[in-house]
DNA sequence: TAGAGGATTGAT
DNA sequence: TCAATCCTCTAC
């Protein structure tokens, strides 16, 4: 079951974050699938420094997230790594979450494949690794969540409030105190999550 | 239109 | 610890 619209149109991005734990992100690339288990994400919105949308300011690049909820936006970081985000809330609010790594459930081979031949924790341990070993480019951009290209399920796993831990965000030291905000959520002990 | 820097990774 | 690498944004 893939999630629906009124999932990603939800007006709070936190809240957003920390269910998409434990559901399932997919690929489908010429027929072949590919997916995991997300165990980390962030939650970005335009209130605060570290979004790219910060101050509601709209570019070419970040103009996706302006959008309605259940989108992609992907974008190149450090001219070598796309990154994949869940864009939230509804049209005309820049909020998203950022997926930064998955358990590997789906493909395995072909993600090791696509990630010259690494394997096991290796494999989406990061939102750069993960975007890799599924096969997402910037072509993701905009695309629906809710189509067949990449999206979102129920796993059937049931990540408990204990099992989640809130911390700083990574590597957003630019935004000052905005970047001290808990908005990192993990799965507790979870050996795929990024370093 | 030029220059600086980034929501990272992997090798040294 | 540091280079790779190129797109995006800002300032001139």
């Amino acid at each position: 079951m893939k999630l629906s619209a009124s999932f990603y149109e939800r007006k709070d991005v936190v809240k957003i974050a920390r269910e998409l734990l434990g559901k399932a992100l997919f690929t489908n690339i010429r027929g072949v699938i590919t997916g995991g288990l997300i165990v980390e994400t962030e939650a970005y919105s335009y209130r605060e420094r570290g979004c790219h949308a910060f101050g509601s300011k709209m570019t070419s690049r970040n103009a996706v997230m302006f959008g309605s909820g259940g989108h992609a936006y992907v974008y190149l970081c450090y001219g070598m790594h796309h990154l994949f985000n869940v864009v939230t809330n509804e049209e005309g609010v820049a909020e998203a979450v950022l997926i930064r790594s998955l358990q590997p459930l789906v493909g395995a081979e072909e993600m090791s494949l696509r990630r010259n031949n690494k394997g096991s924790f290796q494999l989406t341990s990061g939102p750069g690794k993960l975007s890799k070993a599924l096969g997402i480019d910037r072509t993701f951009n905009g695309k629906s969540l809710l189509h067949d290209d990449v999206w979102i399920e129920e796993s059937g796993m049931h990540i408990t409030k204990k099992q989640i831990v809130a911390t700083p965000r990574i590597g957003i030291d630019y935004a000052g105190e905005d970047a001290k905000l808990p908005w990192r959520f993990t799965i507790t002990g979870n050996p795929w999550i990024s370093h």
